[in-house]
DNA sequence: TCTGGGGTCCTAGGACCC
DNA sequence: TCTGGGGTCCTAGGACCC
């Protein structure tokens, strides 16, 4: 458990029901309106307005199930659109980089925790920065936020829950500068179930044992957590007791996995088909990989019919592939995600989804002094730029070296009985690029 | 044939998060 | 129940090693 010596302070900075929000800034006519975005393949509600949850309409509910209530309560329901929110997330995290804390910690779409222990002199209390950046966030996005600001985490996390929940707070709740007994009241009126950490199962359990509300889970030993639930449940105790345990997390770590995968809108028969979304998924994870720098040992592909669709004859596979030298290279994998494609297909089946996994990613070699990057078709150079600017490195009156590999087809292999890669180094060609 | 103590690696499954 | 697409960590158990 890593915990801080001095006292830790923490802002958890959350737009409210973000992609809705994100869709009324473009279109106010939205304001006011029951309104949700819906999943891939319009699948199920992954935004609600206020006015949506009112109406009992649960995260992840099925757009099918909600058909009826949306007539009669004219609900609009939009498609999502990514980019747009990945847009309007970047101008909020830069916002409160520049003006608030350089210690931040980007924890979602559309969440940011923010590290104030240096920040105290700045300001005369926090809830009067909470409300700046409300204002800020709001006049220069035009997106509604809340702030909770705590000891740790997990209590700027529930402040950001009391603030969202009672309008008394304007926005922005404290837990800092609250009382004991005020703390106490908030606290006995939540369920545990809030918490976060604290998911269905847990939650189940917790209840089961008479813990009911966030002040019992406080007031619950934490050695107890442990022997019942583990070590993560233990942290989550001492967190509500303000014991800091989890550190801000300023550089993101890199993926240790990266999925790339998609229901399909209609079932979908033939192999072909399969293997030109497959391909497409392959080249999309490559994509991703390369841009941390990553290289993977293995490929994972899955495939299987609707679940949901009880009376169908159901089928599901998947296959791992290992890829005997570690690559991110667009053409291998994608030849790769196509052949295990091929060895768990079954004809006769109405497939509803498939994807690819990356797994065991590690670096991409920089040994001596030269950069190694494998590339798919028609853009190797331009990756190996891009590579070399995230590392911050240039070339002097360097060579590139371009190879080609011999390896026979990995999936020819088995981990175990790796035969040597023969490379074999055809041209080197002289260039010089500075930035 | 029975018996010791210690370790690693891998996988599957369960829990959680947004 | 006509139903998203990503991720993380922990634990238990088995295979295998000295």
């Amino acid at each position: 458990m890593s915990q801080s010596a001095s006292s830790t302070l923490f802002a958890l900075v959350d737009v409210n029901n973000f992609y809705v929000s994100c869709e009324r800034v473009f279109n106010p006519g939205l304001e006011n309106r029951p309104v949700v975005v819906l999943s891939n393949n319009d699948g199920c509600a992954v935004a609600r307005s206020n006015e949506v949850k009112a109406l009992g309409v649960k995260m992840g509910a099925p757009w099918f199930q909600l058909k009826e209530l949306a007539d009669r309560h004219g609900i609009v329901a939009l498609s999502s659109n990514y980019a747009l929110y990945a847009d309007m997330s970047s101008r909020v995290v830069s916002l409160l980089r520049d003006y608030y804390s350089p210690h931040i910690e980007v924890y979602s779409i559309d969440e940011s925790f923010l590290g104030l222990n240096d920040l105290k002199p700045l300001w005369p209390d926090f809830t009067a920065m909470g409300q700046s950046m409300r204002q800020r966030i709001r006049q220069w996005t035009g997106l509604p936020v809340c702030v909770g600001i705590g000891a740790t985490k997990t209590l700027a996390k529930l402040a950001n829950h009391i603030a969202k929940k009672n309008p008394r707070f304007n926005g922005v709740c404290d837990l800092s500068s609250t009382t004991q007994a005020e703390t106490d009241r908030l606290f006995d009126a939540i369920d545990a179930g809030e918490v976060w950490g604290v998911g269905r199962r847990i939650r189940a359990h917790l209840q089961a044992a008479g813990i009911r509300t966030v002040k019992d889970l406080r007031d619950t030993p934490p050695s107890w957590l442990r022997s019942r639930f583990g070590v993560v449940m233990e942290r989550t105790g001492n967190e509500l007791q303000g014991l800091s345990c989890l550190a801000l997390e300023e550089v993101s770590p890199p993926r240790k996995q990266i999925i790339s995968s998609r229901s399909f809108g209609q079932p979908v028969h033939a192999l072909s088909d399969l293997s030109e979304v497959l391909a497409g998924h392959a080249s999309h994870a490559a994509e991703k990989l390369r841009s941390q720098n990553g290289v993977c040992h293995a490929i994972h592909v899955f495939i299987h019919t609707n679940p949901y669709q009880k009376q169908d004859r159901q089928y599901s596979n998947s296959i791992v592939i290992p890829l005997p030298n570690a690559s991110a290279d667009t053409r291998l994998l994608v030849r790769a995600a196509l052949f295990g494609l091929k060895k768990i297909y079954r004809p006769g089946y109405a497939y509803k989804k498939t994807g690819v996994m990356l797994m065991d990613i590690g670096e991409a070699q920089t040994a001596q002094g030269s950069l190694l990057l494998e590339h798919g078709s028609g853009k190797r150079a331009e990756g190996l730029m891009k590579a070399m600017d995230a590392l911050n490195l240039r070339f002097g009156r360097n060579t590139v070296s371009v190879f080609s590999s011999s390896a026979p087809k990995p999936w020819a292999m088995r981990r175990e009985a790796m035969s040597p890669c023969y490379t074999t180094r055809w041209a080197e060609v002289p260039v010089a690029y500075s930035r």
